[in-house]
DNA sequence: AATCCGGGGTA
DNA sequence: TACCCAGGATT
């Protein structure tokens, strides 16, 4: 590679970026936080989808005092349907440390940025260049992209070791004076001509110099390999009706402090019968395509699957819930993990006199019953009241502190994620 | 180095 | 359908 290569390639971007850059919210001034918000968003994040939950963030956190004041839960509710929800709680937490340790300005500092929570090599980088102008490289998945096919590098860019040596290539590619600007051109190339497939090489600013597009390589770069698939999971989750005082309102209960979808809220539900299990049956194993009609499922396994969710959530949860009706289906795709989620209308409370009925005529039923009510025994000793009173446990069966009865207005005060959101609007269109 | 963490656009 | 995306934290 030559260095003249290198130059040209600097100069042409950059000239062809302060003609052709689009008009962004961010890209209205270059105050830090802003920036740094608008890159956190950014992360595995497509601009136009980022653009309305930007304006509605600014909107409400303009400072990163405001964000740091403000309660989690609001912070999560703004993010709700963005997806990598840690991207909002590590954010927040950074501004708390800009408040406390930077008295609320975001330093103008490599080490410092780098330090703050949730702000990794790309975000730091970015958030150097773009608000302060300092020579730092900002190498994302675009970079990465534009500088492998440019430069014909044939590494594998899965590598964490690729990505740091194409941070080296980027930072020498650096103009004097304009590291903001050209590192958001090379992602600008990437997002609108240098596009993962089928790149615009003939409206291409570079193409003259471009050893990929030379090597007709163009197509096959950057080299990366692939990634694990999915696991799929079924979940069975319970819309929950409530009667008596929580008529027309279902259950909802909130996920733990750590791990998948921390602090989100959701259905009730619990992991179906493994998929492994399921393969073992000798029912033929046909792969079913995302977006085709679920193969129809018997009665049987919908009364199997009602019948189970309902004794686990009654076991490990002290959630007393009867089984109605299979109401309906949605998938929810992560990067590593499908939900397939089958979603069952079950009533809040347990009549014990019907569940000794049930006794007789299953023996699946009567484990329940039997499980029911332990249960029962356990919630009321303290009070000592007669099990004959339990027909409406509605009114007397306390819920675990994480679990709340909501209506459609109140779908406004706690953050879900996308398959939760969609199950619920659909529910209350249906109930109206 | 591998795994976990969402969701949507694209060809 | 498969791939990709303005990645970072955890282990």
């Amino acid at each position: 590679m030559t260095t003249e290569a290198a130059e040209y390639f600097s100069r042409e971007l950059l000239g062809w970026y302060r003609q052709n850059k689009r008009v962004l919210p961010w890209r209205m001034n270059r105050d830090p936080y802003r920036i740094w918000v608008s890159e956190v968003m950014l992360q595995q994040t497509r601009v136009d989808t980022v653009i309305p939950y930007y304006e509605r963030f600014m909107d409400k956190f303009p400072t990163a005092e405001a964000l740091a004041e403000a309660p989690e839960a609001e912070v999560l509710k703004c993010w709700e349907g963005l997806g990598y929800y840690s991207r909002a709680r590590n954010l927040q937490a950074g501004a708390q440390e800009v408040v406390s340790r930077h008295d609320g300005v975001v330093p103008d500092d490599k080490a410092a940025v780098s330090a703050l929570r949730g702000v990794g090599p790309y975000t730091a980088g970015a958030i150097m260049s773009i608000a302060f102008n300092r020579p730092e490289p900002a190498v994302d998945g675009n970079v990465m992209r534009v500088l492998s096919r440019y430069f014909c590098l044939e590494d594998d860019i899965a590598k964490p070791s690729t990505r740091v040596s194409i941070e080296k290539l980027a930072a020498s590619l650096i103009p004097e004076g304009a590291a903001g600007d050209f590192n958001q051109a090379l992602m600008e190339l990437g997002a609108l001509v240098c596009t993962p497939k089928s790149p615009g090489c003939l409206t291409c600013p570079v193409m003259a110099h471009c050893e990929g597009r030379m090597a007709g390589k163009e197509h096959i770069l950057p080299i990366k390999t692939k990634a694990k698939p999915p696991r799929p999971e079924l979940r069975l989750a319970a819309l929950v009706t409530g009667t008596g005082s929580h008529a027309g309102k279902i259950l909802i209960r909130q996920r733990p402090d750590t791990g998948l979808l921390a602090r989100m809220w959701e259905l009730p539900h619990i992991a179906g019968p493994s998929i492994a299990a399921a393969e073992d049956s000798d029912m033929p194993k046909k792969r079913r395509r995302a977006g085709a009609k679920a193969e129809p499922v018997p009665q049987r396994v919908r009364e199997e699957q009602m019948d189970i969710l309902c004794r686990t959530l009654a076991g490990e949860e002290r959630v007393l819930i009867r089984p109605t009706s299979w109401w309906g289906e949605a998938e929810h795709v992560f990067s590593h993990l499908v939900w397939d989620v089958q979603v069952y209308i079950t009533e809040f409370g347990f009549m014990l006199e019907e569940a000794a009925a049930a006794q007789e005529a299953s023996a699946l039923l009567a484990d329940r019953a039997a499980e029911a009510h332990a249960v029962y025994a356990w919630q009321h000793d303290a009070g000592n009241e007669p099990a004959a009173e339990a027909a409406e446990a509605d009114n007397l069966a306390s819920l675990p502190a994480n679990y709340r009865w909501i209506g459609p207005e109140d779908m406004s005060n706690y953050a879900f994620p996308n398959v939760f959101l969609r199950i619920l609007r659909e529910y209350w269109e249906t109930v109206d």
